[in-house]
RNA sequence: GCCGGUGUGGCGGAAUGGUAGACGCAGGGGAUUCAAAAUCCCCCGAGGCAGCCCCUCGUGCGAGUUCGAGUCUCGCCACCGGCACCA
């Protein structure tokens, strides 16, 4: 007896259709063209399970699309640049140019066994100067466009280190490295002006019928559209050339019930005030520690410094009220500055309360108007509440209703005007490091900041850096930072800050199309493959990575590098979820968890032991991580079991969606099923059949062609999988002929081919097929195999099911309901009496409540 | 803290508001075998009743809508993703 063997199977179609050319992408005449994209990997090193899940979903729809008569793209990148590659030079020497492309050639050795049909000759890393030149190019066209532009902005510092940090090097407010306390500072830095889109960003969402639901409410929820009131609050006494302070609100309803006016610790007058003021400028010191992230902000302790100033109460006959600097507003949003209303926000209440400032109540509930104590009355902005002598002559009234009304009546008298304002905030695309994108600009004493000249591009990174001091080692570049303006001529000084990451990742998609290009795209086959038809990726990228590649779509139209019809570059979005695998863990002398490797522990009976009997704790499904020993590694399960294995037990257990959990008994099970079909097609059984068999063998492969064709084009390829299980089953057991046996074997094979495509070329080889698979026709369903002519229906009594009949697909409701009230279950239920109600769902159900 | 999501047997999960647990794993029993591996067949939510056809409970917790709720609504709890310099 032959083995099912994929260690030759799998290289020998591998080769077969490298040879074929079968998914080199083609722009050819009659034909529709489908483009599957999954998110480019980091080029870490190692292959990850994930990406074995990510790249084979990717890989199931494009063959998939192959086979059903479209030209496939279906392209592979690497996210090259960022932090790892120069952490790896600052710890183990060397350079982040060698250790990425290293990485790179690891990677791609070991995604090639996997068999993707991805077209390699398009293949290119965002830290190839081909590429990046070409970001420059787009960069220099953003800027001329007026879509970039400089700006002051905070970053985190380490002042031991004297270097920016990212923030995830910054931990419980301390450096990474040094420890040290970090500070937010100011640095002038360049930004694209995706606030400008922020309106169309939004609207554009309602049309993404083919993304998540959750993808476009949280990007709704970051862009964040609100209506408020802009308006001023006159100073007591004017002081440093100020006379009044600007505010923003999305609740001036509320106005009657300011306590202080909030300034931001970088609002203007709180700089101005600062420079007299030794006092505040210590509390405003204290108040810019710690991280920059939002979280960071919102969880600190709220800090605050009374600047002694008053303002005067836009609303006559009220009082002055203080102004205060505190560390919880946020220049970025607004002006900087508002006023605290704290009984209807709980920063305000909570501030308040620490600095003994009044509480005053402007609206109370309907059915309970007690005062506010410490916790802010908040209803939704959709719920009636009471208003307590309101200006605008509000009593019962909505919160929203209120806002309106107020602005209104606000606006009306002259004392502010209603406002449009997004959270969206401007795209900080500078980076204070080395492994980027060089922004390609020049700064010159006499021109200013000049664009460099695109014939000068790409401005390639200088090979010749070192990492062993904290800082940008282009900052510090003997040569490379000092050149001629492309002006004036004079001595001049290069931009030394590099670009964000995201900026490469937010327009690969496009150059996907036409990789070799000499400009960023090429028109006319950007105009062919555009969209991505089906982009797939991480959850974590749902508002980034996608909100940035959004923005950069309608960027590059406005600069002609695309169609107009790019504008949502992404059709159809899926976010799939992790692969998990169990932690085994003991509990080391010193009280701390002892982590331990897949390999060394035997599970029985689903307990864990190590080789000398000591039973092991089990955390199932956690994330994978290399400090916790539950990585596994795609190299050795295709060692073991083949790649078709791997590919087939990643989509099998979950839906595609959802985190999946690595177990060793689970690959081994995939692998037992594929070795089961490899031997339906070599060892054919030659039975001589009965023509009712045939034909029940024919009624379920019919069946099965359509619900795995169903379950492909809706990511249920769990749900395909286990119908393909059953049709495994049902051919093992068929009486059928050898004839209709082999056919539903082969199509069996072309039904798994998406998933296993290397065993499904076997099998189709073994079967008659003619040519390769991967270029054959996707099965078609018929119809008349479909059709079943009885059905059976459950009967319940009270909602309960208590017997069922079977009857005539297209019995009348009449007929159905005659035979249910002749049931044994429900005349012994209805003793004698009559049913209270009796509802028949035709096809369904039927409910008798007694 | 804010935004978004998830929660179903021992485990992964299935289920247009209509028979909860498809399919797979683990477990149990059997066939084949000198024996094993491999393969094949059967059973498998909990409890009751003792048996197959019956009853009760059961989809994170608590309410609600409905003839009928895993599915819809509200309130909790736990976990996961994001929070603008991780990618």
């Amino acid at each position: 007896m032959t083995r099912y063997t994929p260690a030759e199977i799998e290289p020998k179609w591998q080769e077969a259709w490298d040879k074929a050319e079968t998914f080199r992408a083609r722009r050819t005449e009659g034909k529709p063209k489908y483009y599957v994209l999954e998110m480019f990997p980091y080029p870490s090193g190692r292959i990850h399970i994930g990406h074995v899940r990510n790249y084979t979903m990717g890989d199931v729809i494009a063959r998939y699309k192959k086979a059903t008569g479209h030209n496939v793209l279906h392209p592979m990148g690497f996210d090259a640049f960022g932090m790892p590659a120069e952490n790896a030079a600052m710890k183990s020497g060397g350079h982040p140019k060698t250790w990425t492309y290293d990485n790179i050639d690891e990677m791609v050795r070991q995604m090639k066994p996997l068999g993707f049909g991805i077209d390699w000759s398009r293949m290119f890393a965002t830290c190839d100067p081909e590429y990046y030149g070409q970001q420059q190019a787009l960069f220099l066209d953003f800027l001329e466009a007026g879509l970039v532009y400089r700006k002051n902005a905070v970053v985190n510092w380490d002042p031991v280190d004297m270097t920016v940090l990212a923030n995830e090097q910054v931990i419980d407010g301390k450096g990474w490295r040094s420890g040290a306390e970090v500070e937010r500072r100011e640095l002038t830095q360049w930004f694209f002006k995706i606030s400008d889109m922020a309106g169309e960003l939004l609207d554009a969402l309602e049309g993404l019928d083919d993304w998540p639901a959750k993808v476009r409410l949280m990007q709704e929820n970051w862009i964040g559209r609100s209506r408020g009131l802009q308006f001023s609050w006159d100073l007591t006494e004017p002081t440093h050339g100020f006379d009044k302070i600007e505010v923003y609100t999305t609740r001036p309803d509320t106005l009657l019930g300011a306590s202080f006016l909030g300034l931001s610790p970088d609002h203007p007058l709180t700089k101005a005030l600062e420079t007299d003021n030794p006092d505040l400028a210590k509390a405003v010191a204290q108040m810019r520690k710690g991280g920059t992230t939002e979280e960071a902000l919102e969880k600190a302790e709220k800090l605050g410094f009374d600047t002694g100033l008053t303002v005067k109460h836009p609303l006559e006959g009220q009082p002055d009220i203080p102004v205060w600097v505190a560390n919880f507003i946020l220049m970025d949003y607004g002006t900087g500055a508002i006023f605290g209303s704290p009984a209807h926000d709980q920063r305000d209440l909570d501030f308040c309360r620490k600095y003994g400032l009044p509480v005053k109540d402007t609206f109370v509930a309907l059915d309970d108007p007690a005062p506010v104590t410490d916790t802010a009355f908040i209803p939704p902005k959709t719920e009636k509440v009471k208003w307590l002598d309101h200006f605008a002559g509000l009593d019962v009234a909505t919160g929203q209703e209120a806002v309106d009304t107020t602005i209104d009546w606000m606006e009306a008298r002259g004392l502010g005007t209603g406002v449009e304002k997004f959270r969206l905030r401007d795209w900080g695309l500078s980076r204070q490091r080395y492994w980027g994108c060089p922004i390609p600009v020049v700064h010159c004493d006499a021109c200013g900041v000049v664009p460099e000249r695109k014939d000068n591009l790409p401005i390639r990174l200088p090979d010749d850096v070192s990492f062993d001091v904290p800082g940008n080692p282009l900052d510090r570049h003997p040569t490379w930072r000092d050149v001629d303006c492309p002006k004036c001529g004079k001595p001049a000084r290069r931009e030394t800050d590099t670009m964000d990451t995201f900026v490469d990742s937010s327009w690969y998609f496009a150059r996907f199309t036409a990789p070799h290009a000499v400009t960023p795209t090429d028109m006319d086959d950007a105009a062919y493959w555009m969209n991505v038809d089906q982009y797939i990726g991480g959850i974590e990228h749902a508002i980034l990575h996608l909100l940035y590649s959004r923005f950069f779509a309608r960027g590059m139209i406005r600069t002609g590098h695309l169609p107009e019809s790019a504008k949502e570059p992404f059709d159809a979005l899926f976010t799939q979820g992790m692969v998990t695998h169990a932690i085994y863990q003991t509990t080391g002398d010193d009280g701390r968890p002892v982590y331990h490797y897949p390999e060394d522990v035997e599970l029985r009976d689903g307990k864990g032991f190590l080789k000398d009997g000591t039973e092991v704790q089990i955390v199932p499904s956690a994330k994978m991580s290399k400090s916790k020993n539950n990585v596994v590694d795609p190299m050795d399960i295709i060692e073991t079991y083949g790649a078709d294995t791997a590919r087939w037990f990643v989509l099998s257990d979950s839906p595609p969606e959802r985190d999946v959990e690595w177990t060793a008994s689970g690959a081994e099970a995939a692998n037992k099923h594929l070795a089961r079909v490899w031997r339906l097609a070599a060892e054919p059984s030659d039975e001589a059949g009965s023509p009712e068999a045939d034909e029940a063998l024919l009624r379920d492969m019919h069946k099965t062609i359509d619900e795995v064709t169903k379950g492909i084009e809706s990511f249920g390829f769990n749900a395909a999988i286990a119908r393909l299980y059953a049709f495994t089953a049902a051919i093992q057991k068929s009486k059928a002929g050898a004839e209709t046996r082999r056919l539903a074997t082969r199509t069996l094979g072309q039904l798994m081919s998406p998933m296993t495509p290397h065993l499904a070329e076997e099998v189709w080889a073994l079967t008659g097929g003619e040519g390769l698979l991967a270029e054959a026709d996707w099965p078609k369903a018929d119809e008349a195999y479909l059709v079943e002519d009885t059905v059976t229906l459950p009967i319940q009594i009270n909602g309960k099911r208590r017997s069922e009949i079977t009857v005539a697909k297209d019995l009348s409701k009449e007929e159905v309901e005659k035979l249910a009230l002749a049931d044994d279950a429900v005349v012994k239920a209805l003793a004698g009496g009559q049913p209270k109600k009796l509802i028949v769902v035709p096809g369904r159900i039927v409910n008798v409540v007694v």
